[in-house]
DNA sequence: CTGAAAGCGCTTACAG
DNA sequence: CTGAAAGCGCTTACAG
């Protein structure tokens, strides 16, 4: 029976609709006779009753949902993570996480149309036209994506990340340095901001620029990156993420070449195949815990119209030294 | 202004809701004067109107909406093609596609009610009574999880893939063969099919029974399987995946072992890392846009109401062949 | 070609 | 403590 109402909750317990409903919302305020309440109960039980959402939804104004826009880029587990925090701290509210991922050819708008959740969460910039309609529908926007005027922005600063990376290479006596940039586009808002910050700490290092090369994930292309590097007099690669850096190790290998000795390479994400390859790979860890409860916090704060984000974590990056240093 | 209705753009364009509902939703069968049509179209555009999500699917009884229920287990590259794929086959529909992350304590029943999708597509498999209880609320429900009597199933045979590696390794003359299983429990269903492949496949050859090891990603458990199969005589080893292959490379590396010649190891994925690994992995891949397309035919045959799922797409498994076998 | 009216299923003042 | 009624915003027979 596709179409039990409240209606028949209320004939089948012998009460009024309006009673149905303030048993089964436990409505604030109002109190019910336990033989009643049971009845009603019972009933619903019974019937299999579960009140219409879109009624609902047109009732209140509003939905329990809230909305995940994921960028186009590949999801990691660190995103994983991400989501399940964010789904754990939410259904206490009652709220429920449904996720986007950005690709098709439908537009977004068609899709928190659709949904009207209570809040979106975008993991990548939206456009500016696209926030203002959203917020105009009456839908509290969070985004996530680091941004200079993004207070709540919950993502590691990029920078940081490859000053990080610099800074460690240079502690181990390294003056000229190659980074190795991925080529995704869709990686792009990462990558910008992680190769100006490896380029700030060569700098601050008093160190001649750094040389960066493209390297994709095949052994031909790094191997190609690396030839290049060691015409430059690179003795240390800084490499955009630890795929990019294992296939750095990869080039290296088809010269000949031993790492770190004759070329030391730094990766980021501790990956777990990280610490399975040969050299095992030296790299950047995210404290994607920390992360991951400020997203929550700050997507709950935004719930409750709080004008101020929640504190923001330290940084807490840390590089994890293994044998490719 | 966040309460513009029909009404509204009915009174600025000087016409009904009737009228304007018609103009909006081209409904065929009416025809409309052009001038009153522009006028209306118009007065929508200009007052930035959008129909009610709410109270259209109250009406109409459902939503443009599908859901897509995720597993518990990581999500990779293979199954964001799968999404990718529906959602452009469905945008051609009207349907966009929503994605929930098997996680978070809420259950399940709380999120299909709150959306009421046109169909839900599982990636694992639901309890029955979750799948009655979806029908009975009028959802189509999709199982694509390979089970006995589920001729939708989109995923490529799991056991065949077990069998393709030990064929291969036979073929490769090796005699004593050992297994490295996954240790997550989320990928049981996985994991399950695969080794009992492998096993047919040994037994078909009229070897004896394979090696099995559990193998975390960690080069310690790694070596600790090797040195087992070491002591059981094995000389090649069948991988749950590439992670897994790659962690029995970096066992078999603290042996002071050299692959192939003293143990051989194949895995499945071909995961970019694959071929960047040393030696280079050899795999079996997976023939993932066919999977893809029908995936998606199936979830559209499925909305169409046929009772013959599409024909399944031939398996397509294909060893890689690299250096480590 | 266009409009007045009913009704989808719920919640919530309001009255008793 | 409980009920009759209004109204959320839309679509669609039905009438003109």
């Amino acid at each position: 029976m596709p179409g039990v109402t409240s209606i028949d909750v209320a004939r089948a317990s012998g009460v009024s609709r309006t009673t149905v409903s303030y048993v089964l919302n436990g409505t604030p305020g109002v109190t019910i006779s336990e033989g009643t309440r049971r009845r009603v109960l019972e009933a619903a039980e019974r019937l299999g009753y579960a009140p219409s959402a879109a009624a609902r939804a047109l009732r209140r104004g509003r939905t329990d949902l809230v909305l995940c826009v994921l960028p186009n880029w590949p999801i990691g587990p660190l995103l994983d993570l991400m989501l399940d925090h964010l789904a754990t701290a939410l259904a206490d509210r009652g709220l429920s996480v449904l996720v986007h991922h950005g690709r098709g050819p439908r537009p977004l708008s068609e899709l928190w149309r659709a949904v009207t959740p209570r809040a979106v969460v975008g993991f990548a910039a939206f456009a500016p036209e696209e926030e203002r309609a959203m917020r105009q529908a009456g839908i509290q926007v969070v985004s996530t994506m680091v941004e200079p005027d993004n207070p709540r922005a919950f993502a590691a600063d990029q920078a940081a990340i490859g000053r990080v990376q610099v800074e460690h290479l240079v502690a181990r006596g390294h003056r000229t340095i190659g980074y190795a940039s991925v080529v995704d586009p869709r990686l792009v808002d990462f990558a910008l901001p992680r190769l100006a910050g490896a380029r700030a700490a060569c700098a601050d290092a008093g160190l001649p620029d750094l040389v960066a090369a493209d390297v994709e994930l095949s052994v031909l292309s790094a191997a190609d990156a690396v030839a290049r590097w060691r015409a430059s007099g690179v003795t240390a690669v800084a490499a955009y993420n630890d795929e990019v850096a294992l296939a750095v190790l990869a080039g290296a290998r088809t010269h000949g070449l031993r790492c770190p000795d004759d070329l030391a390479v730094i990766g980021v994400d501790d990956l777990p195949l990280a610490a399975l390859a040969d050299p095992a790979l030296t790299t950047v860890g995210q404290p994607i815990g920390p992360q991951a409860h400020y997203l929550a916090a700050a997507v709950l704060a935004t719930l409750d119209g709080d004008s101020e984000p929640p504190p923001h974590p330290a940084e807490g990056l840390g590089v994890i030294v293994r044998a490719s240093t």
